[in-house]
RNA sequence: GCGGACGUGGCGGAACUGGUAGACGCAACAGACUUAAAAUCUGUCGCCCGAAAGGGAGUGUGGGUUCGACUCCCACCGUCCGCACCA
């Protein structure tokens, strides 16, 4: 018997799925009947070569588009590039590559890498972000937000990468630090361009809802990330006239406890609320304070602390509710310009931060609310403010009411006076896309001195990025290359500058779904043909995007549908995110890490110990972590095809966890996992001769019985996205199999078995099912076969073993004829020799039977 | 601090809407084949008592609901994730 060669099987089949333009997509004509279903795996960046995270991501979709199609769909399953981006920009300035050679060459490695996982993927519509035909597209579209005014530039505070040397997004900052560099993020005054999508945080928070196929965990996140709160927008008017800059008469703040305004000790000011920088420019004073309090809020030690500062200005206003009623202006540094009015009232006993604050500044702290079941009299805060529920008191025309009819009735009051409204606030900011970079896409504006910012005109689209560019010294090769920038303004013909930035790549990934529909389409995107594919049906990725990818490419949907550009508002109609792959680490004597293939592991009993195979040295085995170059516990994808073939590692990143959650890379999984594909092929290599009689019905029955049940198991574990669990399912099936090899069972039993088996692997290890299928002696691709049915009478039991308690322990079975009636189960259970064993001297008080699953009989 | 998820054998993990806990795989042990090893095949395999038949407790800990709880409720312990001076 030869044992199974991957290595020249799986090429074989590659070669002849590609010959036969398999996995080319279906127009909606040639579709027929077929329903659609587009599966899309969040596109790669193309770092340089595909690890097995990746792997484990695609193919996860390909079982999924191979499944699908097998069902009668008409598939969708495309692949892109993510191509735009920092690394690209690092390799040029570190190595001297030019980005856009480095790009496309990682793209040639990695697509011949994704080739040989036997992906099932349409690669007439491949394309990258990096390509002028895609990033024009986005530019148009880009110009038409404009005009909608969903497109805009401002002068703020922004969050300043100085490594990168280049703005972050909000998403893009984590615990202060630039997500890819790394380094603490810095507070800069830049003119940017924005995104609107605060617009959309009412529809982007509502539609959360319509996403019942997302996990909840991520919808969760978007959730708290919009950050939804209701309150009242209050004015408090100044005291005296205050002519320093702008004319103004009172400081809006934003609460949402208007019920604790008669607990109002200050209002407070952010460091770079309008007024306070009004005041820095005449009080020596006050600008030094904010001064500091900018630079210190942006060290991480400083956010970590949490110190409140603080400096008072000299002014006062009035109480909302009072005019006689005056508190004082304070800046602080905890309060934030980019939420609410970038200004508060304090109320300390009831706000921890308004009561540290009014405890180091010695200002007052006014209860007002009295917590249930306690004496208002007595009631004190000391250094923990009270949040809970209560009465008012101390609040006049409030006192006596709940917090809930004390929140009401202060925004009427606020409301009849004219000095507020209610209001609803959200945490989401506006998406800064501006980038000081290179290779990224060209912002489309001209800026001229007598005109502003002008658009590009169409017929001057794409605005492509120069080549001949130099990375010699820090910061945006387009700014200072010698006339990329000098032309003329498409408005008065003057000379005006392009725009020198580019946009966040987030910007790039946020509609590529819908430009899968169509290529090469003239327009961004081919409205009837993305009618016809979109929402994705099922999209799949890692959960780091949460709130960025899938937060942007929801708003990018809902503003294009606007523009009557897409048909549909919510993109991804289905969301599975998916687990990483890890391995263990190990580290030697010098805290070095060593490579899994130099690493020798033994075990004896319960403990295992490592050491190097190229030294003998003792290692230290370390924890289980997400494989990476730096812990060097990568295992090449590669590195399987060699030894044991892409199915077996297709199988094995599937196998032994959850999809969700991460698995970890074992050289014991993937023998494992080998090891079936050579028992399935076992399976197949010797054919029993048609001919042969059947003389054992019994097993025969067992046999189908068992077939129609994997098959009702396996297309259920693919539906719900339960691999691991559909694996077992088939790891068992071959096994029942097997031992029927030893019965006598005819043929077409055994036939009926096989067929079904090589296509309810075939998503899973699609070469070695058509191998299996060609074994069969069928003429046509199993890829084209269509999914086997089963026969919901053969997928049940004939006869059930049904467990019998007393008192909830099991004391027997009894062996009953499926949907058999209560009373008759009654009577064979309570006649069972081992029940009537157990049951000697009690009495039998009441006997529950659960049709077809148990008894339970209570006696005493 | 706020929000969320999860705790099951030596390990990864099964268990549908409350109904035989430990499927399937890994590791381990014993045996067959082999001059030997690998591969392969067969068997055993959560814990305690027992030679076995059988019995006992058991899904992080403590309580509760139920004829019956890994599953539902309450409290606690632990691990992981997200947000974080959000007024």
């Amino acid at each position: 018997m030869a044992k199974y060669n991957p290595k020249e099987v799986e090429p074989r089949w590659r070669s002849r799925w590609e010959q036969d333009g398999v996995f080319r997509t279906r127009s909606p004509e040639e579709a027929g009947g077929r329903p659609k279903y587009y599966v899309l795996e969040m596109f790669p960046y193309p770092s340089g070569a595909i690890h097995m995270g990746h792997a484990r991501n695609y193919v996860m979709g390909d079982v999924v588009a191979r499944f699908k199609r097998a069902k009668g769909f008409n598939v969708l399953h495309p692949m892109g590039w993510d191509a735009f981006g920092m690394p690209a920009e690092n390799a040029a300035i570190e190595r001297g590559i030019h980005p856009k050679s480095w790009t496309y060459e990682n793209i040639a490695t990695m697509r011949s890498q994704l080739k040989l996982l036997g992906l099932s993927i349409d690669w007439e519509r491949e394309f990258a972000t990096c390509d002028p035909e895609y990033y024009g597209k986005q530019q148009k579209w880009f110009l038409e937000l404009m005009g909608r005014g969903l497109v805009y530039r401002k002068e703020s505070v922004v969050n300043w990468d100085p490594v990168d040397n280049t703005v972050l997004a909000n998403e893009q900052v984590v615990d202060g630090l630039g997500w890819r560099s790394g380094a603490p993020v810095e507070k800069r005054r830049l003119t940017q361009w924005f995104l609107r999508i605060t617009d959309y945080a009412d529809q982007l928070l509502e539609g959360l809802t319509t996403l019942d196929r997302w996990p909840d965990k991520v919808r969760l996140m978007q959730e708290n990330w919009i950050g939804k709160s209701q309150g009242l927008r209050l004015k408090f008017p100044l005291v005296g006239a205050f002519t320093t800059g702008a004319d103004i008469a009172g400081i809006e703040v934003y609460t949402t406890r208007p019920d604790t305004l008669f607990g109002a000790s200050f209002v407070g000011l952010a460091t770079d609320h309008p007024l306070a920088e009004a005041l820095a420019k005449s009080n020596p004073e006050i600008a030094a304070y904010v001064e500091e309090a900018r630079r210190g809020a942006s060290t991480e030690a400083a956010i970590e602390a949490g110190e409140k500062t603080g400096i008072f200005t000299g002014i006062y206003v009035t109480h909302p509710f009072d005019p006689e009623w005056k508190l004082p202006v304070w800046i602080a540094n905890f309060i934030l310009m980019g939420y609410g009015t970038g200004a508060i009232f304090a109320c300390p006993a009831h706000d921890q931060r308004d009561l540290e604050f009014a405890r180091k500044y010695g200002l007052p702290v006014l209860p007002v609310v009295a917590p249930p079941n306690v004496d208002s009299l007595t009631f004190n805060i000391e250094d923990e403010a009270y949040t809970g529920p209560g009465t008012l008191v101390n609040s006049r025309f409030l006192d006596g009411m709940t917090v809930e009819a004390g929140l009401t009735a202060a925004i009427a009051k606020a409301e009849s006076l004219g000095l507020g409204e209610g209001a609803t606030v959200y945490r989401l900011r506006d998406w800064g896309v501006s980038r000081q970079r290179y290779w990224g896409c060209p912002i489309p504006v001209i800026h001229c001195a007598k005109c502003g910012p002008v658009p590009v005109p169409d017929a001057d689209l794409p605005v492509q990025l120069p080549d001949d560019v130099t990375f010699d010294v820090p910061g945006n090769p387009l700014a200072r290359h010698p006339t990329w920038k000098h032309t003329s303004c498409p408005s008065c013909g003057g000379a005006a500058e392009r725009e020198t930035d580019t946009l966040d790549t987030f910007v790039d990934s946020s509609w590529y779904f819908a430009r899968f529909a169509n290529p090469h389409a003239e327009t961004p995107i081919d409205r009837e043909m993305a009618d016809y594919w979109l929402a994705v049906d099922q999209y799949i990725g890692g959960v780091e995007h949460a709130v960025l990818h899938l937060l942007y490419a929801r708003f990018i949907t809902r503003a294009l549908a606007d523009e009557g550009m897409l048909g549909v508002r919510e993109p991804f109609a289905g969301l599975f995110t998916q687990g990483m792959v890890t391995h263990e680490t190990y580290r030697g004597a010098d805290g070095k890490w060593v490579e899994p293939t130099d690493v020798d592991l033994k075990v004896s009993g319960t403990t295992r110990s490592a050491t190097r195979l190229s030294t003998g040295e003792p290692l230290v085995i370390g924890d289980i972590e997400k494989m990476s170059k730096s812990k060097k516990n990568v295992v090449a994808p590669q590195e399987i095809l060699d030894t044991h073939g892409v199915d077996a590692g297709r199988l094995f990143v599937l196998s032994d966890s959850p999809p969700e959650r991460d698995v970890q890379w074992t050289a014991g999984g993937i023998e494992g996992s080998w090891r079936f594909v050579n028992r399935v092929w076992a399976e197949f290599e010797d054919l029993p001769a048609d001919d042969d009689p059947a003389d054992d019905p019994a097993a025969e029955t067992a046999l189908r019985r068992a077939t129609h049940k994997a098959i009702k198991a396996v297309s259920e574990g693919f539906d719900n996205f339960r691999f691991n669990s559909a694996i077992a399912r088939l790891y068992e099936f071959v096994n029942i199999i097997k031992a029927a090899d030893a019965t006598a069972v005819g043929p077409a039993a055994r036939r009926e078995a096989l067929s079904a088996l090589a296509r309810l692997i075939s998503p899973l290890v699609p070469h070695l099912a058509e191998e299996c299928w060609a074994q069969l002696g069928e003429t046509g691709l199993i890829v084209d076969a269509p999914w086997p049915d089963f026969d919901p009478a053969m997928a049940a039991d004939n006869e059930l073993v049904l467990p019998v308690q007393i008192n909830g322990k099991r004391r027997g079975e009894i062996r009953v004829p499926p949907g058999l009636d209560d009373g008759a189960v009654r009577e064979i259970a309570l006649s069972d020799e081992a029940v009537v064993r157990h049951l000697e001297g009690s009495t039998v008080r009441k006997v529950i039977v659960v049709k077809d699953r148990i008894v339970n009989i209570v006696a005493g």
